[in-house]
DNA sequence: AAGACTATGATTAGCCC
DNA sequence: GGGGCTAATCATAGTCT
């Protein structure tokens, strides 16, 4: 009678594989009634099988569907929690931007100026040999 | 050091409730992962309690909404098949009274023969005592 | 194939820190 | 009050029927 322990791996063999689980669904079910009634909460486990027609539902399918709705609402929480981060990251990113933004503006001023005392110093002939360059290329 | 087992029922005590909980929560948890592994099958638990803000879903969220809408398929199937029940219950009752008219249908075309045939050998002035009676009533 | 049995491995209640 | 420990209970793989 060598009853050993079995590694965590999918059961090939389809004899024991079906005889064994029924033993552990039954065992599942087992817990999760236990915990619903220890702890006084909703619990539920579903379990697909080939084997059964239909997919076992645990304790009570009402207890389930009150979890499903449950489930649904949570999730739609998530999506907007998710929704919340991304808009406050592109928030983020636009401050970062304009900040930019405004440095180059501020340099773009400076550079105006630089231009603007540059002309008002050159001599009157001066003028005429830079009239056609691009002053922004330079800059 | 006296482990002793727990009977089946709320636990009071706040302190070993939540002590306990978290411990058998990822029992059962652990139990759902091996279940889908071992019969290579889905399997989903959701647990809701006071202890924890979100729900604990096993063993990953993905499963939990094939099998949501799978169980949700399920609930329509079941639906429907009562429906069915209903209306097949219906239709055999209907059977049964279109049965129950047919016989007395025919019970009262005999009496009504029975009646002609009464009215039909009488002598003439027994018809008249017959005036104002209700034949019906006496059928 | 499905249920009973049981040695063995797994879970866990109560403790301790 | 959370994590580790361990005795005790529980679950179950393999076997037999």
């Amino acid at each position: 009678m060598a009853r050993k322990k079995i590694k965590l791996a999918y059961i090939r063999d389809d004899a024991s594989r079906k005889a064994t689980f029924k033993k552990r669904k039954n065992g599942l079910m087992k817990k999760v009634k236990e915990l619903s009634i220890l702890y006084g909460i909703d619990s539920s486990a579903v379990v697909y099988s080939q084997y059964d027609t239909k997919p076992e539902v645990g304790p009570n399918p009402d207890v389930t569907r009150r979890i499903i709705a449950r489930f649904k609402q949570m999730q739609e929480m998530d999506k907007r929690k998710n929704m919340m981060n991304q808009k406050s990251i592109l928030r983020q990113q636009i401050v970062k931007v304009e900040e930019q933004l405004k440095k180059q503006n501020k340099e773009n001023q400076e550079k105006e100026i630089m231009i603007q005392s540059m002309y008002g110093s050159l001599p009157a002939d001066c003028l005429q040999n830079l009239s056609g360059t691009d002053l922004n290329g330079l800059l």
